[in-house]
RNA sequence: GGGCGCGUAGCUCAGUGGGAGAGCACCCGCCUUACAAGCGGGGGGUCGAAGGUUCGAAACCUUCCGCGCCCACCA
């Protein structure tokens, strides 16, 4: 044993977070059972650059709780894996090269790495163009750059994680496990793709899943439009309110609510749209909203979902004119009844963008007169990828989906199944289960993510057989369908007549993410493995991907094994600035992980994020830093301490009263600590935990130190004791000072703590209200010496005290203490 | 528009039917042989507002105000 004679915590985290890793300490024991596994569904992080506070803050509390059933004798399975594939990574990868990726271009394996831009005028040239395999290779490369960051924060900041298991979501267990699944949910009909118009991005270029959609507020204007109507034999006009006037080329109907009377005498008649002349037929719908703009609106290819539905529900024909690009498209207006002037002015809108053929559409109706009134600007809500900068459109394309409409019920059921920490949490599920409206789309047109294992025959004029397709086996994946052939195919029949077409979509990141359960429990590789960790205890995560991470991982598990992929999900709150605002890159106010590691010591960052509550937004406080590191020292020192008098003898027992007492007390904190995790509530424990030391440190030890140095019964008792409860101590903050703990448990125990046992009740049969007695009486010693101005060393003849009925009854229990640590020759308790 | 959460000392937060609390900050004191990056003591709140239930409300109910978040069919 070693106590060292000036105790610190410079340098703890790296040396103890070497030996955890050499000894393997937080390794998987795979030889155990299901029953003695604890196993976490850690979420896989984005790649994108840095680590946020709030990643540090959330990740302590997995890792509290890993630690804590680590200790109760469980293995813990908590696998570690990075979320690299996707649009952030191609967005970072296009920003730091300053690169394109041009699918177009061949493959050039002598790509030297491009530099990165350094000066405003290298960023405003046109980026390079690469092809799709140099630009996944560069976003292999710095997502490996970026993962070892990560790494070394995670192992700083002291996450229990067994590091084997690592795993990214483009790597090719994640490939395999994803492209498995999907041939899988092909196979049982749960899978399926389909030309349907979804929301697309113009700028991406690609289709977005609802989950990725947000609303935001824009201003518009109302464009009030004549259309030509016939009444009664008669021309006559209709007034149309738009806010996308430069979809009249696009227009395939009008339509009213049945019940309203200013268009009943319309319905069933045909109307022509202004500059195209195009007819358009008036239908009646219970959609159409009377008290919208006129109460008639005119239906487009496609402005909105309720076009769709329109669309679908009155079977009106389909007019599309926005490509994917944003840009309208050729179409010969012509074939859809077109005037000839109204056909060739199309064609001058041809190549513009919305917003463009938008201007000029209404200034030519402004100038014909067609346009009613000047344009009535409001505000109102439009679909936007969260990602995007430019309003979504719907696009008809062909896309793959996940059935999710289907399994509304049991998804629902699922839900409720779950044990949710925060329990209000369910309530979000349920929100967004209620609200789905279509399929999962997991289709994306970019590149860098998981192919999907699917190739078409073309038939002999070269088109895709989309109805036939042709899937690899499965213990060939992964694949990639763009470079290799399908069996009985060689590359030479790519692209021919008669040959075959590989997919060239890649699956969404949540797609992957979705399958984490079955990427780090070894779903494909190593079913020995999975069946001793699925369904896993936990899955912590945020509250705002509980609709596509929480949700969609849901679905896989439902459909792969009909059962919940784990028993509780737990949801962790935000980091606030002292503003009341989340703290975020865009809002400038980050500080990275890291910085505070250095500053104020791993313990104390893990003592602030234990102090914010399950699923409590947190505030930012480097002042809880500041005393979870006081926290730290306080341990070195009080060890130090306690280990400093000599170790009582083998026969030694706890016999004074005091002693027993403080053991009882003790007994009830491992309880209610003990309690507290279980139910997930890492913050409640530490309170008690905590409030427990410092009374132990403050009253306890002061009592009974003068004891402790002298010899005998009383002395042994109070050895023994100060020694029992400091190894509980360690124990129980171990889950969240894994570093200090490890450093004291070092100086006088084998081994490591975080392989000790969780504590449990040391049974005495004290009384905890001795102690509390003791603190009061303590208290009023000390009160009694300030009011002198007077040290609690300074030798006095006699104190005075006053204190209350509860704590005179145990005066016997405390009374020699008390007057050794008064330094009083007599302490007196006056007349109440 | 619908839903969820929050509002307690200057700050960050516990407390959910019977004494209004903790830490930090602030003020005062103490070189006390574990710790002066320490220890001890003290002041400080009409518990967001109003109404109701109750012998009794910070807590339960209703309404309102404020803050945050989630969701919602874009004429």
């Amino acid at each position: 044993m070693s106590v060292p004679e000036k105790p610190s915590l410079d340098g703890i985290e790296d040396k103890h977070a070497a030996r955890w890793e050499s000894d393997g300490i937080y390794r998987f024991d795979r030889t155990r059972l299901r029953d003695d596994v604890y196993s976490i569904d850690t979420p896989p992080l984005t790649v994108s650059g840095s680590l946020h506070v709030g990643h540090a803050f959330s990740f302590t509390h997995t890792d509290i709780m890993a630690r804590f059933h680590r200790m109760r004798g469980k293995t813990v399975f908590y696998p570690i894996g990075w979320d690299d594939n996707g649009l952030p990574t191609e967005r970072r990868v296009q920003n730091y090269f300053h690169v394109r990726c041009d699918p177009r271009m061949p493959y050039d394996p002598d790509l030297p790495e491009p530099v990165p831009p350094h000066t405003a005028a290298e960023r405003k040239r046109p980026p390079t163009r690469i092809s799709r395999r140099n630009f996944v290779e560069l976003c292999t490369r710095l997502t490996a750059i970026d993962e070892q960051a990560y790494e070394s924060v995670w192992r700083r900041l002291g996450l229990s994680v067994d590091w084997s298991t690592m795993y990214t979501t483009i790597g090719s267990t994640a490939q395999r496990v994803a492209q498995r699944a999907f041939l899988r949910g092909l196979a049982a009909g749960d899978v399926y793709h389909a030309l349907a118009p979804t929301a697309w991005d113009v700028d991406f270029q690609t289709a977005v899943a609802q989950a990725e959609q947000e609303d935001r507020e824009v201003t518009a204007a109302y464009h009030r439009i004549a259309f030509g109507a016939t009444i009664d034999g008669a021309q006559a006009t209709v007034a149309v309110d738009t806010t996308r006037p430069e979809l009249l080329p696009a227009c395939v109907a009008l339509v009213a609510h049945p019940n309203d009377e200013r268009y009943r005498h319309l319905i069933g008649t045909t109307a022509t749209s202004p500059l195209f002349d195009v007819p358009v037929p008036i239908h009646a719908h219970h959609l159409a909203d009377p008290a919208k703009g006129t109460g008639i609106a005119m239906v487009c290819t496609f402005g909105d979902a309720t076009d769709v539905q329109w669309q679908r529900e009155l079977g009106l024909p389909i007019r599309p004119i926005i490509g994917r690009d944003g840009r309208l498209v050729e179409a010969n207006l012509a074939t859809w009844g077109a005037s000839a002037d109204g056909a060739a002015y199309y064609q001058s809108l041809v190549g513009k963008t919305a917003v463009q053929a938008r201007r000029d559409v209404v200034a030519l109706l402004a100038e014909t007169g067609l346009l009613i009134g000047e344009p009535k600007p409001l505000t109102h809500a439009v679909k936007f990828y969260e990602k995007g900068e430019r309003p979504l459109e719907i696009i008809t394309s062909r896309q793959w989906f996940v059935r999710t409409l289907a399994h509304r019920d049991a998804l629902l059921e699922a839900g409720r199944q779950l044990r949710w920490q925060p329990a209000f949490m369910r309530q979000r599920y349920d929100d967004w289960v209620r609200g789905l409206t279509s399929d999962w789309l997991i289709s994306r047109q970019r590149f860098f993510g998981v192919p999907f294992p699917i190739w078409y025959p073309l038939d002999e004029t070269g088109e895709p057989r989309y109805d036939e397709p042709i899937v690899p086996a499965e213990d060939v994946l992964p694949i990639d369908p763009m470079t290799q052939p399908p069996p009985g195919f060689t590359e030479a029949d790519r692209g021919r007549p008669g040959g075959f077409a590989g997919d060239t979509d890649v699956m969404d990141t949540w797609a992957t993410s979705s399958l984490t359960p079955q990427i780090a429990g070894g779903w494909c590789d190593d079913e020995d493995l999975f069946r001793r960790v699925y369904p896993m205890d936990l899955r912590p995560q945020a509250h705002e991907i509980i609709r596509t991470w929480l949700f969609t991982t849901t679905v896989r598990g439902l459909a792969m094994t009909g059962r919940l992929p784990w028993r509780t999900a737990a949801i962790s709150g935000w980091i606030i600035d002292p503003d009341r605002k989340k703290m975020s890159k865009s809002v400038g106010n980050v500080v990275t992980p890291m910085e505070l590691l250095d500053e104020y010591g791993s313990d104390a960052v893990r003592y602030w994020a234990a102090s914010g509550r399950p699923g409590a937004d947190t505030a930012f406080d480097t002042n809880q830093m500041r005393v979870g590191r006081r926290l730290a020292m306080k341990l070195l020192n009080a060890s130090r301490f306690v280990l400093g008098f000599p170790a009582p003898s083998p026969s030694a027992n706890v016999t004074v009263a005091l002693d027993l007492a403080m053991l009882a007390s003790l007994d009830v904190v491992i309880d209610d600590a003990t309690a507290a995790l279980e139910s997930y509530d890492y913050t409640r424990a530490l309170e008690r935990t905590n409030a427990f030391f410092w009374t132990f440190c403050d009253d306890y030890v002061e009592l009974v130190k003068q004891r402790a140095y002298g010899s005998g019964r009383g002395a042994e008792s109070a050895r023994l004791a100060l020694r029992q409860a400091l190894d509980a101590l360690l124990r129980l903050f171990a889950p969240v000072l894994p570093f200090v703990t490890e450093e004291v448990w070092s100086w006088w125990r084998t081994g490591s703590i975080h392989r000790a046992e969780w504590p449990t009740r040391l049974g005495g049969a004290g009384d905890p209200a001795v102690l509390d007695a003791a603190s009061d009486l303590i208290g009023a010693v000390r009160r009694a010496k300030a009011a002198e101005n007077l040290s609690m060393r300074t030798e006095v003849p006699k104190v005075t005290v006053s204190a209350d009925t509860a704590a005179l009854e145990h005066w016997d229990a405390v009374s020699d203490d008390l007057r050794a640590a008064a330094n009083a020759e007599t302490v007196d308790v006056a007349a109440p």
